[in-house]
DNA sequence: TTAGTTCATCGTAAATATACGATAAGAAAT
DNA sequence: ATTTCTTATCGTATATTTACGATGAACTAA
């Protein structure tokens, strides 16, 4: 694709989009978020999915900096990324807000 | 994959993200938004894509139904649905609300 | 009718995403 | 040292996404 002059908001917020487009890595988010707070690999037992896919929406959840997980050996501590969450609002907040539109519309 | 029970919310929300997963797609939106409010296809001159991939990427607002179309022959008008936009708020808002994390955390 | 304009769809190529099983890496326990 | 447990990564197959040019459909204007 041609060099599209993106601003660094509109990319920020594709990326959080995209990290949020398949339902398992939002139910893995809520499920950080639950109870169990900081969570592992109960994560295995709760959904209905290969160990490696798991670990696979994981890293996605991750790369978009949703998450963090912390070594624990031989276990991984998974938590919600807070900070870059309430960020993840804001910038949904303002596309939403810039898209209500307020002249007269159609 | 096998059946995992997502919630409609669930299903609904990653509908959605996914829509908003391509910056360009964000783009579009705060075009229709913008000062023309509603719009038609002078997003191929604002946008460097080809006009088969611009109408490819309005079908996917469209069918993520973040947007409407009316014919207006021989031009088609684009416009936000902002129905559909408050109600992708309130998802992404109970999502946000729901991972804020009210116990101690980590 | 003929030509022109606007937009969607088709066909296609390349890249990315999604799922799985198998394997590897790391630390703990025996 | 070997085994066990947890998790990541590899390899792979299939599906989806993304982009383009070319073509088609629908209406307007001449």
């Amino acid at each position: 694709m041609a060099a599209v002059p993106y601003s660094k908001e509109e990319e920020e917020l594709a990326l959080v989009a995209k990290a949020l487009s398949h339902p398992v890595r939002i139910k893995i988010l809520k499920l950080l978020a639950g109870e169990s707070c900081c969570f592992t690999g109960e994560l295995t037992g709760v959904i209905p999915m290969a160990q490696s896919t798991i670990s696979q929406h994981l890293k996605a959840l991750l790369e978009a900096g949703l998450i963090q997980g912390a070594i624990n050996p031989p276990k991984v501590r998974y938590c919600i990324n807070r900070e870059r969450m309430r960020m993840a609002q804001e910038l949904f907040g303002s596309l939403f807000d810039e898209t209500q539109c307020r002249k007269s519309c159609c």
